[in-house]
RNA sequence: GGCCGGUUGGUGAAGCGGCUUAACACACAUGCCUUUCACGCAUGCAUUCACGGGUCCGAAUCCCGUACCGGUCACCA
């Protein structure tokens, strides 16, 4: 009996040889230099930054060579996955705008390299696990979980290396009849590759991040289909499913490099060539002295959820990803503001090479320019459609009056130097309340009074403001008015004069501006007083001074 | 423990043997401008690149060792 029989009796009903499947998924037709690339996740829950950063690169490098970004549904591992994640991914890369050019959703499949879900493709790499036991580079293997973890436990007393490799790899040594004779017997089995490796060469590899890497060759017998339910192991997946759908870039997580001795064996053992290699930094947080890879459980920016319910605009998560990715993309950016991320001229080799900290303070930096630059318009649709979803009380705000809330965005907006405080639309809310007459005078609020606490005064600052200067005719003439009711009251209205003898006056413009601001909005931190007033009107305003007392 | 990688300021980092008195950005601080805050502008913030040794006329940059950090060694991806 030949390693053909027993390929037979393990796959009795695979005809398909890998030259059929060759046929069907051919070279793809692109461009020179095109790259494809693809997200390969596996369903086992949320959206993590840190795939979701592998996305935008992968999204990028496809998008600025006229490539294919596509996405693969990982999901072997059936005891893990969990419902509709990866729905939630392919909704996630869409509200970002980076959807897959080839994908499969709903029953549908986009793309002609598919299918795109590993469990579908299971005839397929039977074909391809039958081939390598044909040519003797796989075979079946016996081994008890058992009898794994005793070998495991001797192979650490006696301080060897680890793993299923030269003499403990006991089925290796198996005839095709003595193999055939045990499934016949029924006896359960793994697919194990047979390594033709030696552990104590080196070879070189070359990463696209990291550069030359001297790497010792993989020497175990590494599993590639599973018994139970017949569907192979990542690294046969990878290897197959790569090749097949033409990818030229594998852009995945640094926790990968360990295993690539194994995969360019199995490519190898194909004869065909192997994707290049972007191994990316996993995003890191500092935790006191020591850093961590950034987690699921004790960190919510760990998932991409967080961004969306705290309203950051796609842009501002992307661009600050794209800082980490490429940190020479911040001064591309400025130099090109009109140009788009995928614009950017990515380049492998800046990667950071350490783990990257996410920073939280520079995303807020990079949305507040962003929102700074949106049109009244745009911040009003994007703030309308994020409350719709996370913020009753905002939507139902904006809906009361669309255009007051829009003449409130628009202050210190759509000019060259626009105001920039808003971060993310949850920020909305805060920023405007008092605003609004009804939970103005319904709030539970304390009046942010600063160089002027008597209340004497500032009633009288009030009164006088109201009955003699107060005009909402243009800026000019109403800045003016305040100035003259400084000097009327014995404040500067200059403030280069009051610098130069402050004991001169009771206190100065900014001082009683600073009154008839926090005595109008409660607060002290405002943006133009003169347009919020303005927007208000004088009744309104009359009304609020009126209250003070 | 084996193998691989990393270590530049509060943070992300640039640099890859002389152009560096270590870029840029965030944060922070101060000043200016200003009706406040913000915006903007200006200035300051690592005499030093984990530590020790070596190569060289010259090192953050190359080599060796030490320490620390991270990854990985599954029928998980």
């Amino acid at each position: 009996m030949t390693n053909k029989d027993l390929a037979n009796v393990i796959f009795p009903n695979i005809t398909k040889t890998i030259e059929d499947y060759e046929k069907e998924y051919p070279k793809r037709n692109l461009s020179d230099g095109a790259c494809v690339t693809r997200i390969a996740p596996s369903p086992t829950g949320f959206m993590h930054i840190g795939n979701f950063m592998q996305a935008v690169t992968n999204y990028v490098i496809a998008k600025q060579s006229n490539g294919i970004f596509y996405l693969r549904n990982e999901d072997t591992d059936k005891a893990r996955e969990i419902e509709g994640a990866v729905e939630l991914i392919i909704k996630t890369l869409k509200q970002y705008d980076m959807c897959p050019d080839e994908y499969e959703a709903d029953g549908k499949v986009f793309g002609n390299y598919g299918p795109y879900i590993q469990s579908e493709r299971k005839e397929i790499y039977h074909a391809f696990i039958k081939h390598l036991i044909e040519i003797d580079r796989a075979y079946p293997c016996f081994c008890t979980t058992e009898e794994l973890s005793e070998m495991r436990e001797n192979q650490e007393t006696m301080k060897t290396r680890t793993g299923y490799h030269g003499r403990f790899a006991r089925c290796s040594r198996l005839t095709p009849e003595e193999a055939i004779e045990k499934i016949n017997n029924g006896e359960k089995y793994i697919i194990r590759f047979r390594s033709n490796g030696n552990f104590d060469n080196k070879f070189e590899f070359n990463d696209l991040r990291q550069g030359k890497l001297f790497l010792n060759e993989n020497d175990i017998d590494e599993v590639i289909m599973k018994a139970d339910s017949m569907l192979p192991t990542y690294h046969f997946a990878h290897v197959v499913d790569d090749h097949l759908m033409r990818t030229t870039h594998v852009v995945r997580g640094e926790e990968w490099l360990p295993s690539v001795p194994k995969h360019i064996q199995m490519f190898e053992a194909f004869g065909f060539e192997a994707p290049k290699y972007i191994h990316t930094p996993l995003i890191m947080k500092k935790e006191g002295e020591s850093l961590r890879k950034i987690s699921k459980r004790k960190d919510p920016e760990a998932s991409m959820s967080y961004y969306d319910e705290l309203g950051y605009p796609t842009l501002a998560v992307i661009e600050s990803l794209m800082t980490i990715i490429n940190s020479n993309y911040e001064e591309w950016h400025t130099a090109n503001p009109d140009k788009k991320f995928t614009d950017f001229e990515f380049s492998a080799d800046k990667m950071s090479t350490s783990g990257a900290l996410y920073d939280l303070m520079k995303l807020d930096d990079i949305s507040k320019n962003i929102i700074s630059k949106m049109t009244k318009d745009e911040v009003y649709e994007e703030s309308l459609k994020w409350a719709s979803i996370h913020n009753d009380s905002l939507k139902e705000l904006i809906e009361k009056d669309v255009t007051y809330y829009k003449n409130i965005l628009n202050i210190e907006r759509e000019q060259e130097k626009p105001r920039k405080d808003i971060a993310k639309y949850s920020d909305i809310e805060n920023l405007i309340w008092y605003m609004y007459d009804d939970i103005f005078y319904n709030k539970d609020k304390e009046y942010e009074w600063k160089n002027i606490t008597d209340k004497q005064e500032i009633k009288n600052i009030l009164d006088t403001y109201l009955n003699k200067y107060i005009n909402l005719e243009d800026k000019e003439t109403w800045f003016n008015n305040i100035k003259l009711m400084c000097d009327e009251l014995g404040y500067a209205s200059n403030m280069k004069e009051y610098k130069k003898n402050p004991e001169l006056f009771k206190g100065n413009v900014a001082d009683v501006s600073t009154v008839l601001r926090v005595a109008l909005t409660s607060k002290s931190m405002t943006p133009d007083l003169f347009e919020i007033m303005n927007l208000m009107g004088i009744d309104r305003t009359k009304e609020r001074y009126s209250k003070i007392s």
